[in-house]
DNA sequence: TATTGTTATACTCTATAACTATA
DNA sequence: TATAGTTATAGAGTATAACAATA
């Protein structure tokens, strides 16, 4: 049983390998957070929020691509665990300004430098040039997405 | 109000640029498959059938990384668009042997050419030298999956 | 005893409608 | 009137446990 099929077709495509491709980053970058109690997505919002501090929650929605009443919940939750500070925005009084506690900066730091050396894992199996072309191409394509 | 943000750190990950990249394809991808009425799983479980003809569930399983208790459900919603029949399989008592129906058949045959054109365009930014290196990068990824 | 396919179910992720307070 | 943030909720997508039929 369990002969092997005939992935030829799906794999020409390049959704399917890009997203095989990103299934594969992920997990090892999933496994890699676990020890900073981190998902890949409280990952990047608190990434964004630690370099660009006073930031807006409508800002990080924008800049990852989630939706105002999803991100509340990841906010609460970081705001929780003590790493996220919410004061006034200096200039509208409907928003307001993010910034990590000192605590989720020292988490932030370590977490970076895990998250590069998982990401150098995931793509050992290419070349340094490899990685930089990579890199290039798939922004590229996000960066000049068509319809 | 809105201003950009700083992303610099979060693009010079791997596993982000793959992610959003991957994103970007399947979002063109599924606007191109509404007019099949296709997900982008429907689509790549219907694909894996047409050009495996006899395929079982578990197998279609294995090769796309899903549960058998979820397969279960679009199995069903393709039977009942008449796009799928099952037969015993010959070997396996257990065991459904799955084919598509002539109107399947004629489904996928469009579907794919569609994929192709809608790849095609998601990625257009690129060369064709470049789309076959990008091709080849991402599979050296993740058929040689690191820890 | 192990595996294929199935049911039922739970959990996470993502999406929509509607509210409040500020602009 | 429009926007930032929030609540409640609905819908995908993904996960586990347990079972019948067959190996």
């Amino acid at each position: 049983m369990n002969e092997a099929l005939d992935t030829q077709y799906l794999e020409s495509l390049q959704g399917y390998n890009t997203r095989r491709a990103a299934l594969t980053i992920i997990n090892t970058f999933m496994h890699r957070m676990e020890a900073f109690e981190l998902s890949a997505v409280d990952f990047s919002i608190l990434s964004l929020i630690h370099h660009n501090p006073g930031v807006t929650s409508r800002q990080l929605c924008d800049a990852l691509g989630l939706l105002p009443p999803n991100m509340v919940v990841f906010l609460k939750q970081f705001e929780k665990r003590k790493l996220l500070m919410r004061s006034p925005h200096p200039n509208d009084g409907r928003a307001t300004a993010l910034t990590l506690t000192p605590e989720g900066k020292q988490l932030m730091k370590k977490a970076e430098k895990a998250a590069a050396l998982s990401d150098q894992s995931a793509t050992a199996a290419l070349t340094p040039k490899e990685q930089e072309t990579l890199q290039r191409l798939l922004q590229k394509i996000y960066l000049r997405p068509a319809g």
